[in-house]
DNA sequence: AATGAGATCAACCGCGTAATC
DNA sequence: CGATTACGCGGTTGATCTCAT
């Protein structure tokens, strides 16, 4: 047995809404949720699978999706994001508010994507285009990648705060370093939210290094005592990116580092990841 | 003004999977 | 426990818009 069709193709309308129909639906969503997709369409007197409608729900009609174009923060965020979670265009959508996996996807396909080649950068695994030298081998897998840059945020994450409970430092010391460092303990957060517990599953079957796997095995990082990663350099650009040495080859690093650092520098400041804040805090 | 190419984006399709029977 | 159903996701399509010629 084959799984049945979604709805029945017969008699259902296909293509562009009618505000008509837009208004049945959201006037049947905001008096009785839309409960089963399957069967809103015959409740709501609309001609349309129940697929068609979650999609325009969820796509056009929900009452939180902030229409208009991408502001230049937001469209770094789809690139930063998009560089750790890859095509999981739900998850990206999920960490910017108001926008949907559609629109985003399609930010992606439509500019993104072509202003990072034009830059000289593969879209799909963020690293420069144009290698060229002798030690060059092919690329990483995207989800290695994504795996090596979630790894190295983490570990920098933790380390930073081994160091800050271990070296009993004084409150106003520690306050001003938690300050300047926190966007660690973003990524930190974003490890133990579903995000973060998402990537772990995949990562799980992905990812036979043992070494990595060790790291991963554990998750509850606040209690784990682990060994403290070397942090070559100061400040987020160096450290989080000198982290993926911890999970790949030098020459990987090599590669991906000028992307890597492109993409850091074009990052916005301080604040970049109070996008993030709304979800923990 | 006509038209063709490229860009945009709403909507559809098919698959994976969780939930239910 | 296997079969079936429903949902959500990512990839793709196609109608419409914009702009250059």
């Amino acid at each position: 047995m084959g799984r049945a069709p979604c709805c029945e193709k017969t008699g259902l309308k296909r293509g562009p809404w009618t505000q008509e129909e837009d208004e049945l639906l959201v006037e049947y969503i905001k008096k009785n949720g839309h409960g089963s997709w399957r069967s809103l369409p015959k409740l709501a007197g609309l001609l349309r699978c129940g697929k068609s409608c979650r999609l325009r729900w969820t796509n056009y009609l929900r009452p939180d999706i902030k229409r208009g174009p991408f502001s230049p923060e937001e469209e770094k965020l789809v690139i930063q994001l998009h560089a750790i979670l890859g095509n999981r265009w739900a998850a990206i959508a999920a960490q910017i508010p108001g926008r949907t996996d559609n629109e985003i996807k399609n930010l992606w396909n439509t500019h993104l994507r072509k202003r990072l080649l034009s830059i000289g950068i593969d879209p799909q695994t963020h690293e420069p285009t144009a290698i060229s030298g002798p030690l060059k081998r092919p690329p990483a897998s995207p989800s290695t990648r994504h795996m090596a840059q979630w790894e190295s945020a983490r570990l920098e994450a933790e380390a930073r705060l081994s160091m800050e409970s271990s070296l009993l430092l004084t409150p106003s010391t520690t306050n001003k370093r938690i300050n300047n460092n926190n966007n660690s303990d973003y990524f930190l957060r974003i490890w133990n939210s579903e995000v973060g517990n998402s990537f772990r599953t995949m990562k799980k079957f992905a990812c036979s290094s043992p070494a990595s796997q060790a790291s991963v095995s554990g998750t509850t990082m606040e209690t784990e005592q682990k060994p403290e990663p070397e942090l070559k350099s100061e400040g987020k650009i160096g450290s989080f990116y000198n982290g993926i040495t911890h999970s790949s080859s030098s020459d990987e690093v090599e590669d991906s580092s000028d992307t890597a650092l492109q993409l850091f520098f074009d990052f916005p400041g301080q604040n970049d990841m109070s996008f993030l804040e709304a979800h923990f805090n």
